[in-house]
DNA sequence: GTCTATAAGTAGATAGAC
DNA sequence: GTCTATCTACTTATAGAC
C-alpha cells in the first residue's frame, strides 16, 4: 500500500497548517501534534523548523521556475496566457503562508531573501515576454514606459491577491479561490489590448469569476 | 521645554521599531531597551504589548477615517486625485508595519480584523467615489464592470506597494518613497482617462517617480 | 524510527521597593 | 513614575531509552 513517509508527511501537514494559521504561529510542537508523533521523532527527521520551511520553500522554488521557464520565441495565445495565469495563481495559493507574512518570513530565513526577490524578478521578466510576444503579434499596444508599468503591477498582484483575498474571510483559511487572481489579473491588461482582442479577453476571463 | 511624555515616547519609539523589524520581532524588551527604560516601567504605561499595537492601530485608523472621509458631490480634479493619493501612500508608509505582515498582525490581534475591512472597504468606495467624479466630468470612461475591477486593484496597490517596495531593499527598513506608489495608482487609471487627461496625467504621475 | 523527558532560552507580564 | 527582581508560559531543540 501506499505508506506515506513520515517525513513526507511533516513537510504535508507543516504546509497545511503554515497556510492556514500562519507559519510563525505554528509551532514543532502543533505539527507534531497534528501528526500524533512526538515532537523527538519530528527533529530526528528535520534538525529545525527552520529546515522544513526551507525544504517547503525549495519546493515553491522549482514548481515556479519550472513555470515561469516561458520560451520567449513563440507565439502566445489568450488561451495560453490565462491558463499560464491559471496555473500561476494555484502555484501561489498552495504556499500562500510564504505571502501572507512575507516580510516576517523573509526577514527570519535571511537565506530565502535573494531566492524569493529572484523568483520576483522572473516573474516580471514572464509578464514582460507575454507581452511583448501579444504586442509584436498586433494583439497589444502599450508604450516602453506603460509596458514596464504593467509588468510591474501584474507582479504585484501576482504576489499579493491571495493575501488580500485572505482579507475577505480571515475565518476559514483552507479555501482560497485562484479564479478572481486570473480575473483580476487579465482586467489589468485589458485596456492594451486591441478592440477585437478586448472582447475575447472579457469572455475568458468572466469564466474565471464561476 | 517640550518634554515628551513617557508614554508617547513609547508609542513612537514602538512604531518606528515595528515598522523597521516588523511587529512580531520587536519584544517589550527591546522597545524599553530603545528607550532606556525598564520592562517594569513600560508595563506601567500599557498593560499589555498588544495595548501599543491597538493604541498605534487607533491612530492610523483615525488618520484613514479623516483623509477618507471624501465629499462625494464635488467635482474633483486630476491634481486633488493625486495629492490625495499622496496623501494616501504617506499615511501608510507611516503605519507600514500593520501591512508587512498583515496576516499574521490580524490574526493575533483579533478585534482589529473587523476594523481593517472596513477601513479597506471605505478606501474602495473612495476610489469609486473618485472614479464617478471624473466620470461625471467626462474626464475617464469605463463601464461598471471594468470600474469595480479597477476600484479593487487600486485598493490592493495602496494596500501592497509599500509591502512590496520593502521587498527591492529589504536591507534597510528605514526608509519608504511613496513616489513610486502614487506613479503606479496613477499609472492603473490612466487607460480609463480621455485623451487629453491621459497626457496631464502622465505628466503628473512622472513627477512622482522623482 | 520513534518515544519520553528535559534542557535552554525567550517572551510577556507582575510584585513590590524607591 | 520608575526601577529591580521574578514568575509563568511557551518554543525550540537535545539526550538517551526502546
Amino acid at each position: 500500500m501506499t505508506k506515506v513517509k513520515t517525513r513526507d508527511r511533516i513537510l504535508n501537514t507543516s504546509l497545511s497548517l503554515f497556510n492556514s494559521l500562519g507559519e510563525p504561529n505554528v509551532t514543532t510542537l502543533l505539527i507534531s501534534d497534528e501528526l500524533d508523533i512526538s515532537p523527538g521523532n519530528l527533529y530526528y527527521h528535520f534538525k529545525s523548523k527552520g529546515d522544513i520551511v526551507e525544504e517547503l520553500f525549495a519546493a515553491f522554488e522549482a514548481e515556479m521556475l519550472d513555470l515561469l521557464a516561458v520560451p520567449d520565441d513563440v507565439d502566445i495565445s489568450l488561451d495560453q496566457q490565462s491558463f499560464f495565469l491559471h496555473l500561476l495563481f494555484e502555484a501561489v495559493a498552495r504556499y500562500r503562508f510564504l505571502y501572507q507574512d512575507l516580510v516576517n518570513v523573509l526577514s527570519r530565513y535571511e537565506r530565502l531573501q535573494l531566492r524569493f526577490k529572484r523568483i520576483l524578478k522572473k516573474k516580471t521578466e514572464a509578464f514582460r515576454g507575454i507581452c511583448e510576444s501579444l504586442r509584436s503579434q498586433n494583439m497589444m499596444s502599450a508604450d516602453q514606459e506603460e509596458l514596464e508599468s504593467l509588468c510591474e503591477q501584474l507582479t504585484l498582484t501576482a504576489c499579493y491577491w491571495s493575501a488580500y483575498d485572505t482579507l475577505s474571510h480571515l475565518d476559514d483559511r483552507e479555501s482560497v479561490d485562484p479564479g478572481r487572481g486570473v480575473y483580476q489579473m487579465m482586467n489589468l491588461m485589458l485596456p492594451y489590448f486591441a478592440p477585437d482582442v478586448q472582447e475575447q479577453a472579457k469572455l475568458i476571463s468572466r469564466d474565471y469569476l464561476l
